[in-house]
DNA sequence: ACTCTCTTGACAATGGTATTGATAAGGTTG
DNA sequence: CAACCTTATCAATACCATTGTCAAGAGAGT
């Protein structure tokens, strides 16, 4: 049975490995290790150590790309946004969530099999 | 007669030309004019075109190496964090602010005659 | 057992960025 | 006149972001 993505999940349930991720948000999986190494997203571990990203992460991660491939701005500038923002509490993203939305209606998230490990 | 930096000068006049607000900021001037052809400054034109820098020119200057060499953000960042503190008015600033000034306290501004044109 | 995928660590290629420096030609200032 | 301003162009250097690869070990599924 495939799990359709988003379908119900828990936004905050760490669900999918690194593979299912970075083809979710089109990201080379090297990146989003690396992204976890800046500090800009902070992925679930099993007990194996394995990554699980849960649709928060996604959200998180498609931000990243946001700001990196639409406004050119760099992981430590990204990070310093996302620090300002848990100071002010949202309203950063809220203001840039309002352009994004634009720009993100253009392309829709594609379904993809989640690769579970519930 | 020396006119000592900001010793009674309206911050907002703009009286240093390139060569002298470089030397205070300790920035190249090329620098500094990339920095206005990426929309971070402004400085003020005299009529035959050249630039002059005020003291809010100049501190808006060490707020962008602050950001880029202790922060390491690059202009496009800078760029953004400029236009989302402009949206937020002033929050933004006001909270690096508290940080940077631990930080600039370790280095005083030097004294440096002003070339004025007023 | 076998195969695939996960992990960390390391290295590298490629294109982009930021800063500095230089040159040229023309204009301005004192 | 000399120095400095302008724009435009080019280049060197160091760094960054992304992608890709390899190695060795571990985990998961059949």
């Amino acid at each position: 049975m495939l799990k359709s993505r988003g379908a119900g999940v828990d936004p905050a349930r760490p669900v999918y490995v690194i593979s299912v991720a970075a083809n979710i948000v089109s990201v080379h999986p090297r990146t989003l290790r690396i992204y976890e190494e800046e500090g800009l997203i902070c992925p679930s571990r099993t007990e194996s150590n394995i990554r699980l990203f849960s649709e928060n992460d996604l959200r998180r991660i498609l931000w990243i790309r946001h700001l990196t491939q639409d406004f050119g701005v760099n992981l430590a500038g990204i990070k310093l946004l996302f620090e300002l923002e848990e100071r002010l509490g949202e309203r950063i993203l809220e203001r840039l969530y309002e352009e994004g939305q634009a720009k993100e209606a253009k392309r829709a998230p594609q379904e993809a099999a989640g690769r579970g490990r519930a």
